[in-house]
DNA sequence: ATAATGTAAACGAACGATTGCTTAAAACAA
DNA sequence: TTGTTTTAAGCAATCGTTCGTTTACATTAT
């Protein structure tokens, strides 16, 4: 019962805090306003992530970690280049589906004055970089060439990562709600759909496959 | 001599904030510390811009006027489809890497609870959105098909934001200061083509061209 | 010409509120 | 009892903002 309570209470601020630094940045959000949400005492908050930042750098691991190992077993298939990168797009729209919060907060690019929080990021991007190297030889992209880096997967991701942060912003605000409704089930076939056929044909190949 | 020396002090508080602000976010931020860099006494804060969010409004009212003011011309050409297209990217790519602070700032995606400056933003996005419609719908765009709005020029300002978010970051870290020297003139000339290959044929064309 | 008035810019000090964090004791389970 | 979990209270520091005052210069009146 008693580690029980202890994953419960902890867990309530993790989720808590995730909530609440996805809706307003990490700096906007004090010990107190998370301790609140969670139902807990601000002490707990020290007590189980011996800081603040302790909060963000668990769901940094949490989210890295899930990411790795998802879209690392997909990216180690053998399958046509086309299919490939098809099923690539939509197991990381999924994923950033399915794990918002935690993608927006980690993701995040802007850096936090937290030098242990950036090395944390550092690291793990590193380590994904390193271990999605096959997949990104196979695209034919040369780590070495910073321009080809600049777009390919980079640019695929962070389209991705603005649809999902452009989404959860307008969840937030009634006045966009409507909007966010509308992306169910069905639109993400389609999207899924639209940005495999962009990245693969571009905009003008596009064009062409909906004119046929 | 007075009315210089205003625009002066006005003028530092701004840009010290913009700095600040492009590299912490501005929750991180304090007005102290605005000052200190600034080189200005805190209480003329408050005296030129109200409130600490009157800096904020003051840099989104900047950062998009100057920005549709650059993209609206060019979006109003008269060109062949592909020309546009690379005209258009090359533009905002240079305007993003001439006011990269400003659009860091500005254009950053995570809510602030300020109403007014939520609102403030709403505003110039919907403003800018009617005001390249036409470019919108040379492209073919239904801005009613919300799948359509997800990818497109959306998806392209997307990928250039999140470039030079990374660029911004790069710069203010020594272990990676090497690799954002590298992207000068030289880089962007290439960057502005391979973006527009990508956009307008796909990874696939692009790997085909690049064959050729 | 000199003195009085007006005005905008800048200053240091302080306001109440909130920040992240710590402590010591109470409540609980074993 | 022993050891763990939870609590309330409080720490120093900082937050955004406002205060009354002073400086510097322009305008007006005498």
């Amino acid at each position: 019962m008693t580690t029980e309570h202890h994953k419960i209470a902890k867990q309530r601020i993790f989720e808590a805090a995730l909530a609440l630094f996805a809706r307003k940045g990490y700096a906007a959000v004090g010990v107190r306003e998370i301790a609140r949400k969670a139902e807990v005492n601000i002490s707990m908050i020290n007590y189980y992530f011996g800081e603040k930042a302790g909060i963000l750098k668990a769901i940094i691991n949490e989210c890295y970690d899930q990411y790795f190992r998802t879209i690392k077993p997909v990216g180690d298939e053998d399958l046509p280049v086309e299919t490939h990168v098809r099923k690539m797009v939509n197991t990381v729209v999924n994923f950033f589906r399915q794990n918002t919060e935690l993608v927006i907060v980690a993701f995040d690019i802007i850096p936090l004055d937290i030098p242990e929080v950036m090395e944390l990021k550092t690291k793990w991007i590193t380590g994904i970089r390193e271990g999605m190297a096959n997949f990104r030889k196979k695209l034919g992209i040369d780590s070495q060439d910073i321009v080809q880096e600049g777009i390919g997967p980079t640019a695929l991701i962070a389209v991705i990562l603005n649809h999902f942060q452009s989404k959860y912003a307008a969840e937030q605000y009634p006045q966009f709600k409507e909007y966010a409704a509308q992306l169910n089930d069905e639109f993400y076939k389609k999207y899924i759909d639209a940005l495999s056929d962009l990245f693969l044909y571009g905009y003008m190949g596009k064009k062409n496959k909906e004119e046929k």
